[in-house]
DNA sequence: GATAAGCGCAACTTCACGGTTGCGTGTGCT
DNA sequence: AGCACACGCAACCGTGAAGTTGCGCTTATC
């Protein structure tokens, strides 16, 4: 599987239901769609959808047992989204350093 | 200005263009439209539209001087985002511990 | 074996988003 | 005054994403 572009990642976030459902995930340990459909005001395929793309982002992990689908939670890639918004704010940190010394001169 | 809610954060954060443009503000402390229409390959009105977005996210600040108007990198709410995140991967972290404490008995 | 649960696949609709183009306006330079 | 630059606004287009519905398959339960 490609390590997850962060890209993915982004995009998974993006999506008021997919935060949901990573929340809802990140309490529960693992779930199903028809589960999360009916604590959600949409149908069991849109909300499956929304897994595929977690999934897709590697964000969740599928695991079919008898007649339903488990997905749990893989926060792996949210590292990888965090790190990238941390880069970005240190860097500014770090000019804004630079500026703040350069004042004090 | 509304609080920028988290939700115009991660909206913002999904486009690619916007996050390379997250990333030059970052390193350059301020940028206009036409500016960095030059090194991306869309139209300025295309950069334009990209950083009222982000305006609207309150990523970054507009400041009009003459004919030109410049913007700059605001990172605050970015912190939002890394905690909504850090916040999932804790709880999940906190409960992948009760696990593990209640397999160790 | 029949019925129901849970899922996946596919077609379709709707709509927001990224993009372009055209135009008008203010600002600066000569 | 005249020209060019930088911008904002508005209209328009194409595509992809979110959602629904319908159908068929497998797996359980009775």
């Amino acid at each position: 599987m490609a390590p997850a572009p962060v890209d993915a990642v982004f995009n998974a976030l993006a999506d008021p239901t997919r935060r949901h459902v990573l929340q809802a995930l990140a309490s529960r340990d693992s779930v199903t769609a028809t589960g999360l459909a009916a604590e959600l005001p949409i149908s069991r395929q849109a909300v499956s959808k929304h897994l595929a793309a977690l999934s897709g982002a590697d964000l969740v992990s599928s695991d079919r047992v008898g007649r339903e689908t488990i997905y749990s939670l893989r926060p792996e890639p949210l590292g990888d989204a965090a790190k990238w918004i941390e880069s970005v704010g240190a860097e500014w940190d770090q000019r804004l350093g630079k500026l703040k010394r350069s004042l004090e001169r």
